[in-house]
DNA sequence: CAATTAATTAACAGGGTGTCAATTTAATAA
DNA sequence: TTATTAAATTGACACCCTGTTAATTAATTG
């Protein structure tokens, strides 16, 4: 009685699977402005059949969400302290850190990825987990806080300027620009 | 001996260009994932030819360019304050609410806008000349005032965010919680 | 080995692209 | 009004990409 259950287990799937992923991956880097970015030109890159595609993802879209959550998912387990020791040293600063870190890595493919709204709005609530356990004495001393949202978008409007012009700071300075913002505003 | 210069003030190209724009706008607030823009269904819906499209421009994005640029154009004219006397009243956070008028009287449109690259450069531009003379005095008692893109990159993430979110704010609140965040942080 | 399933191949209709030449229609100077 | 100019339409073209299918080949694994 033969059966194969763990169909995603099978070496061949994992191969297609990541030649599409790096294929898509180079021809964003390649070109930009996205105008390559169809199922032909994808197996083309991968050198894979184009029906091959078709029985790994419905479209373009989908190959790229399904990679947005891969990436997310190992963004969000970088922010996640192993254990209770560790988790008094991952201050705030820390992972704001590791969060920019994170980007700076892959920093011209990122760039494109965050023109892309569900992967906008997935980072953007990554980033609000990161502003709400900031401090939370801040809230008890604060009588005006502003809105985790007004902190946390301007927060992802600065990493993707900071992307788009070819990451201009280290992550640490640009990190402390960050800070000095949310702590003092303008007014040093 | 007839001659025709001003090919570009003949009413059938005036008529035809604002078809075109229109039709655009009308698709993109239909089909916000933009899953329809093309030149086919922009001209179906001007009730255009198709090949009339091409006689004024050279594909979709050249449109929305065109667009972009004359969009650009307006707003910039009405942060330009119209003579000496206006100059004076006309303060940086009047500056920031006209801005922030403008992006709410077509906040979905825009929305969509936003997502291009060019246009968000040139939005971005816009709000660093607000940046830049929001404040002459800001910079002479200030020893370390951040970069004057961290300041409008931050501006943009939150009117990014408030756009995506259907524009939960007044633009005047919004504008007040930007002021906020520019003259104490979140430390009020 | 034998069974299973992934990958390939070739083909298909459908739709969008960009261009062209010929024709119709609208604007306008005289 | 009429003659001239140019915009708009029409139909056609080759080309490319899509999503699907059926038949075949190739790789994995009990």
């Amino acid at each position: 009685m033969y059966k194969k259950i763990r169909k995603t287990d099978d070496p061949r799937v994992q191969r297609s699977k990541r030649m599409f992923k790096d294929a898509l991956i180079s021809l964003i880097e390649e070109y930009p402005d996205r105008s390559k970015l169809t199922v032909q030109n994808i197996a083309d890159r991968a050198e894979l059949n184009r029906a091959t595609f078709y029985l790994h993802y419905h479209d373009v879209k989908d190959l790229m969400q399904q990679m947005i959550d891969e990436m997310l998912s190992e963004l969000r387990s970088l922010l996640k302290p192993k254990d209770e020791q560790a988790k008094e040293s991952f201050s705030g600063r820390t992972r704001l850190i590791t969060f920019i870190d994170y980007f700076y890595k892959n920093a011209s493919f990122y760039n494109i990825m965050l023109e892309n709204k569900a992967f906008r709005r997935k980072v953007f609530s990554v980033i609000l987990d990161i502003v709400m356990y900031w401090e939370p004495r801040r809230t008890t001393r604060n009588p005006h806080p502003l809105p985790n949202e007004i902190i946390a978008s301007s927060t992802l409007g600065i990493i993707s300027w900071w992307l788009e012009e070819g990451t201009p700071y280290s992550p640490n300075y640009l990190a402390n620009l960050i800070i000095q913002l949310f702590e003092h505003g303008n007014n040093h």
